[in-house]
DNA sequence: GTGCCCTATGTGAGCGCTAACACTACCCGA
DNA sequence: TCGGGTAGTGTTAGCGCTCACATAGGGCAC
């Protein structure tokens, strides 16, 4: 690179100071007089001297880099959750490596894990949202530092996770509160541990209410399946209200509702979870639940280098976050007509 | 890592041979006999070792690592792009680290190249739409592997971009076939080379059509600012077809137009770009540009690799390609009302 | 048989850095 | 005066790998 820039016994020679001096003031240690550490800052300037993150990493055995595991960061939540990821480990010095899986089985998982492992990366995230996940995380060894986002609740691997249930809950108890006898679901794909935890919360807040859940509708996030479900749901006079798992598929429930002529928020409300940015400029504004991605990237983060840290890997550890989401009211929901 | 996994002279003890010969097994040199290389393998399948990255990033002077510098990781085409970059990088056996940027200045972007210059990455891909980044590449040393991906077209530096003139142009003339006088635009921000190659196709399809171009609207990609250019639009009589430079814009401006009761394609046709997911469910379905991202990853990538193995780096080079996108035809566009 | 090349393998050096320890002043209290 | 701390700095030894070269054993032409 750049040939080969300047090493370290470049800038040792001009500022006159051995090699080691300089690898104390590059990591800040305390016994350097101040104007040696300024003349070293000089030569260091001058050469346009880089450290060698390689030779660094050799010698420490771990790189200032994070491995990122996650299966599609072309969805909205994906890709939020590694730009935050990303921002945050910036600012900690770290940078961030993606190793996309294409699909989230456990020889896939493991794969994306080796090759960071071989490039010595400090840590690993794992945006793990669904089962078969799992199986591989445990198998991983317990030294490396290990953070999964989503992932599944029941499984002894630190995790941080949006609280789905308390989001849906809410959002399906705001549509009670609105006047309805009922609320409908379409769901994210049946292996989600998110589409699990939306599931839960409609179906506790109904429970509560003392309403029996009516039946769950299937989607895959994608406002092509929510779409189908809408169409279901359209010829069905009793539906007055639907959450749907995620704001993509509202967009397809609201496109079948208006094709079949049922008007949102009058006759039908509907409701989304993730408060992607254009869910305001739906027909009509969608509201939606919003998770934080900034808090739980600043959560995963934090309890990585805490692992880093102490060099005591993950440990099995019981650590575990959750991360509060928030309702957006906007206009999808409204009373039902009597 | 792995408390520290076996090294390669463990791997050669076990198989009675010296760590140079599994040095060449692993780097597939031919000159290794079948019986050995089997030996080497089974050596190391046993020990579970794995080549240490940072050990041959130091004395190769180059890591197997391709850095991406980018603004908004969160925006559909800057997603799509990296993670299509992911996929292909993978398959040549590269990791990707990603270095997003807050602002696209000169100042931004260096740092982030120098923080993967720091890590010895073996090239770098900006994704680099604004006229401000392009100074800081110019300056960047040119023996670095460097390609930039929908940037400035007159800086001598490598590039693959859309054909954004080219997608503008057809869409726009897509608009006029089908009857429209005349199509108004919704740009996107007026820095981005995106933005200025739509409204050049745009022009030029009018242009070439005999019509004096309307008055530009800007908006800066985002729904919400498609809503305001929209509601001006939706009050203006004589607009019959409008194109807007992403499909987010045209969220926008299609609710816009809803809440004025202008339909949508009967009243107003409205396209937009870049084929998100959802542009088929929105209402109505939004007939728009698709730009190839698995092709300009492609081609990015096979750019960048001829720099790498050449080892010439990006030679001040004016290397440069182009991605032709496809109009996608949907049910927003119909001819206008006589 | 001699010389030569070609294949398969080993040896040694060193990439740029950090960790551990060695060393030199110098200041302090006894 | 001397022992013993405590800054501030230098010295040395690798981290795990690749590169350049050295070496050993055939095969083949003459």
């Amino acid at each position: 690179m750049a040939v080969h820039g300047p090493a370290m016994t470049d800038v040792a020679r001009l500022a006159g100071v051995s090699h080691q001096t300089v690898s104390r003031v590059l990591n800040g240690h305390p016994n350097v007089r101040e104007q040696t550490r300024l003349r070293v800052r000089a030569a260091i300037a001058e050469l346009g001297y880089r450290p060698n993150g390689a030779a660094r990493a050799l010698v420490t055995g771990r790189s200032q880099v994070i491995g990122v595991v996650a299966q599609n960061t072309t969805l909205y939540g994906p890709a939020s959750l590694l730009a935050a990821l990303e921002q945050t480990a910036a600012a900690e010095g770290f940078a961030v490596s993606v190793g996309s899986v294409r699909d989230l089985d456990h020889r896939s998982i493991s794969a994306a894990v080796e090759r960071h492992l071989a490039h010595r990366v400090a840590g690993i995230v794992v945006i793990a949202p669904v089962e078969s996940a799992g199986e591989a995380l445990e198998r991983l060894p317990k030294d490396v530092p290990l953070v999964t986002v989503d992932g599944d609740p029941h499984r002894p691997v630190p995790l941080v996770t949006v609280d789905q249930v308390a989001g849906a809950r809410a959002v399906t108890q705001h549509l009670l509160d609105a006047g309805h006898r009922t609320v409908w679901h379409v769901s994210g794909p049946s292996d989600w541990f998110d589409s699990a935890g939306r599931i839960e919360g409609w179906r506790a807040a109904l429970l509560a209410a003392g309403v029996e859940p009516p039946p769950l509708m299937h989607g895959d996030w994608s406002a092509a399946s929510g779409y189908r479900c809408g169409q279901m749901l359209a010829r069905m006079p009793e539906v007055t209200a639907i959450f749907t798992a995620n704001d993509h598929l509202a967009l397809g429930v609201l496109r079948a509702l208006h094709e079949f002529g049922r008007k949102v928020p009058t006759e039908i409300s509907v409701v989304g979870f993730d408060d992607v940015p254009e869910a305001a400029y739906f027909i009509p504004p969608l509201t939606t639940v919003r998770p934080d991605f900034d808090a739980v990237a600043r959560a995963s983060l934090q309890m990585l280098l805490t692992q880093i840290e102490s060099g005591n890997g993950n440990g099995g550890g019981a650590l575990r976050q959750t991360i509060a989401p928030t309702l957006v009211a906007r206009d999808s929901v409204a009373p039902p007509r009597r």
